[in-house]
Order: C-alpha cells, then structure tokens, then sequence
DNA sequence: ACTTAACCGAGACGGTACGTCGTGTCTTGCC
DNA sequence: GGCAAGACACGACGTACCGTCTCGGTTAAGT
C-alpha cells in the first residue's frame, strides 16, 4: 500500500474556498460599465464594488489597482474579436480592418480605449498594456501584409512598415483623443487615399 | 472687477489689496515644475499651494479647478512662440513646422501635451481649451496655406484641409500618446513624403 | 518707525481658521452619548463623528485614539464637582463622601467609569489618566484628613492612609466593575462601619 | 449528539470524524499566550487560529465569540485549583486563601483576570462567566464558614456575609484594576487585621 | 470493505471600521 | 479685498478582522 504524505493536493489546485467566477464578473463589468459612464478618474473601487454587491477587500485580491482591473476589464472586451479580416488585395483588407476599427472606436468601446490612453500618460502600466495586448496583436498581421506588398514591390520599401501603420492610424487615434473632429469613414478613405497614392507608382489607383 | 488672465488691470481700479502676481506665477510655475515631475493625477492643489507658499484658498480664487490651472501653466509656456516660420515653398514650410513641433514633443512639453490630452478624456475643458488655446491657432494658417495650394491647384482638392492636417500630425501625436515608437524627424520624413506624393494631382511629383 | 518682520502673530494666537467649539463640544457630548449606549469596544469613530455631523478627519485631528477621547469627553464630566463635603467630624466627613460617590456609580457615570477601567486593562494612557485625573485629586483631600486623624490618635497609624482608603472605596468599585451585587448604601454603611471598629480603639464608636 | 466541554463522550455517538481535542488544546493554549502578550481587545480570533494552525471555522465551530473563547481558556487554567485550604480557625483559613489569591493576581493570572473583568464591561456574558465559573464557586465555601461563624456568634451578623466578603476582596481587585497601587500581602494583612477587628463582637480582641 | 457524515485546513466571500489624504469651502488677523 | 494659515465636512483610499461559506481531504461508526 502506497502511503503518502497527508496534506497533499491532487493537481494544481489551490486549497481553501475557490474564487467566485460570480464576483470576479460581477466586478469587470461594473467597471465597464461605469467606466463609460463617469470616465477613468471619476471611477472609484469603492463605487466599482459597490455596484457589483461585492466587498472592496475582493476586488484588492485580485487587483492592485484601479489601473489593473481596468486593463483586465477592457481584455474581456477585446480578446474575443482578433482576426484580420479576409479580403482579396492588401488594399482592400487594410480598407476592410480600418472601417471596422473606426466602427469600434466610434462606439463605447472608443471611449473606454481613449479613456485608457489617457490614464497610461501617469500609469506605465496601462500604456503598456495598450501596446501589448491591443494594439501589438493586431498590427502585428497588418505589419506581414504590407512587408509582404513591400517585398513584392507593390509598396514603396523606403518606409519601414510600422511607421506606414502609424501613418494609417495615427490619424485615427488623433481625433479620437482631441475630439477636434469626428472618426468617421471620410477620414478612413481619405487617409488610405492619401497612403495607397504614395505607395504605389504613378496613378494605377486614380 | 478683476478678470482673471490679464495681469494689467483696466482702468476702472477695484478696491482693496490688489491681486499679487508674485504669487501667481509662483502658482504656475510650482505648477509646471509638479507637474512635469509627477504627472497629472498624482498633482494635488495642496501640493502646489505649498510648494508655491501659498494658501490654498489663493489658488482656488483665481482657478475653479486642477485643469484650469494646467492650462493656463501650459499657455505661459505656450504663447511666446507661436508664429509659423516662413520658408520659400509650401512643402518647405510645413516640413519646417513639423520638425519644430517634433523637438517640443519630445521634450518636457511633450509630457505635459500628454498629460492634459489625457487628462482630457475625462475633463472636457481641458480638451477644450487644448484644442482652442494651442491646436486651432496653430491650425488656422497652416489651413490657410494648404487651402490656397488647393486653389492653385497644387494640391487635390477633393480632401479637406482639415483632413489633410490631421493624416500629417496625427501619427506625430499617436506615437506621443501611446508611445510604441519615438516621435522623431524619420516619422516626419516619412509621413510628409508620403503626403506631398499624395497631395500632387497626378504625378508631377514622381 | 519700527520695522518688524512681516508675518508676527500678535499674541499667543496661532494662525488660520481657529478650532470650531461647536465640534469640540458636539464631539465630546457624542462620545459621552455612544459610551453610555453602547460600551467603549462597539464605540466607533466613525460612528462619533457620524453622530456628532463632524468629519472623521475633524477627530482624528485633536484626538489621537479611542481612549484620548473618551478620556476627555470624561473630564468635561468630572472636573467641575471636585471639592470634598463640609462635614463636624472626619467620620462624618468621609461617609457623606462615600454616599455622594455611590450616587454617582449607579448612575450613568458609573458606566462609564466602569468602561474606563475596562478599556484601561490593555490602554495604558486610559488607566494613567483615570489615576491622574479622577482618582488621585479626589483621594488627596481624603487622604490629608485620615492623616490628621491618625497623629491625633483617633484612627490606628500602624495603617498607610493609603491603604485604609482602598479598604474603603476598593468594594465600591469591585461591586461596580464585577456586577455580583448593586453599589448600594448598604454596602457603604457595611464598610464603613468595620473601617471605623477598626480605626477606633474599642467601642467609643458602638 | 456532542455537548461540549466534555472530552468523553456518551454513550450514544454521533457518527462522522469526531472532534480533534489537538485543535482544541492548541487553540485554548494560543489563546491564553497572545491574550497575556497582546491584552484583550488587540486579541483576534483570526490570530489565534494562524497561531494555532487551525482554520478560523474549526474555532467558530465550537466558540461562538472571542468572549467564550476567552473564558474557556481562562478555565483551563482555573479549574485545577480549586479548594479551599485547611486551617485551624476561621480567621487562619481565610487569611490562608487572601495570601494565595495575591499570588495568583500578581502574576499572569492576574493579567487575565483583569482583562477578562474589563471585556466585561462591554460583554455581559462575559462577566456572567466570571461571577459563575470563578467568583461563585470560590465565595460558596467562604461565605458557608462566615456564616457558621456568625450564627456561633464570632461574627457580628448584622452585615450579610456577602457584604463581608466584598470588603475582604473588593481593595485587592480595586487595586488590580486601577493599578494605582500593589496587590501584595501588605494589604491583604491590613484589610484581614480591619476586618477582624470588625468582626469580633465588642472588644475581645482588642 | 464501503458508505456516511461530521470533522479538519485553507482561504475567499460581503461587510464594517480603521487612520490618512485631498477636495473645495470657511474663517481668522494681517496687509 | 487680497493674502497665508489652517480648520472644516466630505468621501475615497488601501488594510485588517469579522463571521460565513465552500472547497478537497480525513477519520471513525454503522452498515
């Protein structure tokens, strides 16, 4: 007969009460949702666990700080919907990928996402969890299709590909944390229009 | 009665003790000193009051809020240099104000644009007053010249000016924002090339 | 003329706001409520200040803790009847002491007393006060007139006054601290009359 | 069915893992070492069962309060000792008694006590245990001699022997309490040579 | 030997109060 | 009437315990 030691979990698993997969969701969207409604500063923990019907000292065991949950927040968000889009030429899938962010950006989800922006200024934290888990992932497949275009000449080669993608979205972005002027699908076209004339030759697309 | 930004009062002379400039620029100054040192929000009014020597209630005189007075710190930085410089071409002189513009973002100034952008996304007069204090002066004549290269028929003409200024800094102020990449004069390079190529008609240019 | 340094406080007067009385005092008597209601361990600040229409912060400012507090709001209590009873003879003097000591024990002040002293077993600075501040003033008087009566012979000197006093008062306090039975004049007529067959010499007294 | 302090059980017995006594003496024994370190009310329930390396439910399984917890401890300690000495004389028995209980209150026992007495002031079922469990039971016998005493006509019987008692321990436990003073063997002969002398009839013993 | 049920440790849960800090307002005496 | 000082009511911070709960695992009595 095998006798081992008493105290010895089967797997990996933790001892002691299990976390509430209730409270942890409870808590990410009343962040959401009261992000949106009163803005990053204006957003407290003691509200957030107030209207989730949960205990502050919860939502400090599983958060450091308000920057943290709402990065985690905004990842409930965003993990889901990831891929490119499929689209016959480079032109069009950039095309395609730009209309639905501007859709996105338009909507609450622009709002949370300046709002973070905009936070990240004083927290590293946030800043980078931007770049990393938002913004990288998505340009990381932008960046293939045009190094590819470039490779194939398609694309003017002068300009490394990262710095074409800011000229895309940047401008996107600009409106979206000024608010000078709206992130409508004129400015989509428009910059894209601007962007194909410099990559290409002469007028093969005017 | 006292309006507040001028120093000089108008002839019609309140009475009482006069309003103390020393401890209005020791206000701002502590101002931009705390701020460029610890970002927006770890800025307290108590913090600047005692770092400036001054009551709190003084500060709370001349300003309503923490914004009001980022801003109005910001603008004595601001206002001194504020002309577009001259230069022989269009092109030269836009490219010369973008190569300005970059050296101020990516210093000390850079932080504090920022900073109040950011600040911005849950403060709509500090979004305000950037957009009408610093952007939209140094946007009315670069608008004017673009504006008059279209009537000349320089520049394409079926994309707003505005537009067209937002696609040549915004990818300036995504970097400065999101920081994934430096602002430096290779991104103008590149976002001004692209755009001249994109501005001629056809294809004079190439 | 006489120049003088700018900023001299006439007096011994401290600069800023003064302290609100009307705080103070609304403290204070809130403590004193709360005590009375609810035992020094379920007395919360919180609940002080809440009580009181005060903020905590307006506590915490001129009151380190709990005991500090209590020990004050205590004072207001004490400190006006302070003189000991006119009476002929120190016997009669030290009874009509005992009686007035015993009203006061059954009544209100006698909780609080008791919390006191509870609150004391692991409050230093609570038990300190309670000898310097209510004790030890109330027993100086009584302890010059049972001195006197020793080198006059009428009580046995062989006993410290000090000690004759804790066989007087000590069963007062028991009674009052463990509850077995009331503090009642019962009791103190019992005490009494022992202490004085034993201070006497045979039965002058009886 | 398991009643509680009974380590024995019935016969009838209820199925399931019976109760560890390991936990229950480990948490007694913790209890009464963090109790005489840290003083009553810095006593948590949570500290006692890390220090014991128990779960906090297996304390509130089978204590209802800090309260209870405290007083079973106190038990374990008070139980053993717990008759009354021999001695030819009422007077030599009682004084026998005086002489061990100032033993007991100047050491860590005394600690307890106090705590115990000044938790009571605010926890009724407290004090109820020490009347019940300690007081009580140790007074039965005393009071059993006295009153032999005063029907034999040693003792005057115009003060009830309770009242008798509380004049005998009250100054110890005053003394205890206030700590204005030493609870030594000084006192206890003062208070037993009062009392004696009050005792006796007219003056047989002076 | 197998089932049953109460025990055990660990530790997460919703709460409450802690003591601190900054907010924006107020109240002083001096200038 | 401006000013430095600083007290005020308020409200959020992040922490510590409360007493309750839910896990996996243990331990005997009753089958």
């Amino acid at each position: 007969m095998i006798v081992h030691p008493p105290k010895r979990l089967p797997k990996g698993r933790a001892p002691g009460r299990p976390r509430s997969d209730q409270a942890r969701e409870s808590i990410l969207e009343s962040t959401l949702e009261l992000l949106t409604e009163t803005g990053f500063d204006a957003l407290s923990i003691e509200g957030i666990a107030a209207h989730a019907g949960v205990g502050k000292a919860t939502v400090y065991r599983w958060w450091p700080n308000k920057a943290a949950l709402v990065i985690d927040a905004f990842l409930t968000w965003v993990e889901p919907e990831l891929h490119f889009p499929k689209a016959p030429t480079v032109s069009e899938q950039l095309k395609l990928q730009m209309r639905r962010l501007i859709t996105l950006l338009r909507g609450e989800f622009g709002v949370v996402l300046g709002a973070m922006i905009g936070a990240g200024q004083s927290q590293p934290e946030m800043l980078e969890a931007i770049r990393t888990k938002w913004l990288e992932p998505r340009r990381r497949e932008a960046r293939e299709i045009v190094e590819k275009a470039q490779l194939r000449g398609e694309l003017r080669s002068d300009i490394p590909a990262d710095t074409l993608l800011d000229i895309l979205y940047g401008p996107l972005y600009f409106r979206l944390m000024v608010g000078h002027a709206p992130v409508d699908s004129a400015l989509a076209e428009a910059v894209f229009d601007i962007a194909s004339a410099g990559f290409a030759g002469s007028a093969q697309k005017r």
